[in-house]
DNA sequence: CTCCATACTTACCTTTTGGTATGTACTTAC
DNA sequence: GTAAGTACATACCAAAAGGTAAGTATGGAG
């Protein structure tokens, strides 16, 4: 077994110049945890839909968010180069937000699995015993 | 801005029919979930890059998980329908994880991003100015 | 007879995450 | 003059996630 994972690890050596999730010291991870987390992917499909789109309009489209995980979720998606914030000193505020080159590339693979999901829903869920039969 | 909202809602009125991660309400928004938690997406990249894995293999190849988590994480991709467990009545326990047919598409797309964020890190980490320079 | 290995489970505790409510600054509408 | 809208920040608290350590069952190795 020693083999095997050592094998895996050989066919990966590859990533391993550039970025490796696998590794807990890579700091891949700690964007894919950005991109993955609660709302950040929900943010970059919402973006994903338009051009601009302004603070109120994101949480009235992304259901359920709260204000405050909005702006840090935008924060850190800023952060990492994903989100392009504007904002136009008038009042009252006006701030639009879009994604950046790079935000739009991962977007499309977030926007990909999203669309899987939505597609094959009810096949999912028929594997989901839990949404159908509860013991008493 | 009402309109607006309007539009991108009228934009995913397909997407209502099937699932809509959009939606708190929708279960869709759930699968999401188990696949961009913290363990969950980086189980199902694991289980892509071989045919089974045994629980201490899979130990070893996700640096970082613990036991706890990662059976929690496999118990629920495989209530989902995405990973099929086979045990062995033997002893010591012997236990085979793989990808069904759904989880081999779901870990298409997560394995997509993880390729696209390990390729474009330089790039990810460069927009990213915490990484480089810190307030004092 | 004791230790080791496998694949977990469980109890306990800490850390992280997330929600609610409130405040801010300014202007327009009523 | 009071409320509403905008884009947040902040403090406080509850919930969820996660880690550690120990326990379980069983048989073989030493």
């Amino acid at each position: 077994m020693e083999e095997k994972v050592n094998l895996v690890k050989e066919a990966l050596s590859e990533r391993y110049r550039r970025g490796d999730v696998l590794s807990d010291q890579c700091p891949a991870r700690e964007v894919l945890k950005h991109i993955s987390s609660r709302w950040g992917g929900l943010v970059l499909i919402a973006l994903h839909e338009g051009d601009t789109f302004r603070f109120s309009e994101l949480r009235r489209i992304i259901q359920g968010v709260s204000e405050k995980m909005l702006a840090q979720t935008l924060q850190v998606l800023e952060q990492d180069g994903l989100v392009l914030r504007t904002s136009f000193p008038v009042v009252p505020p006006h701030v639009e937000y879009s994604l950046t080159k790079l935000g739009s590339e991962a977007a499309v693979h977030v926007v990909g699995l999203a669309n899987w999901i939505e597609e094959n829903l009810s096949g999912i869920l028929a594997g989901n015993k839990d949404s159908i039969e509860e013991a008493p």
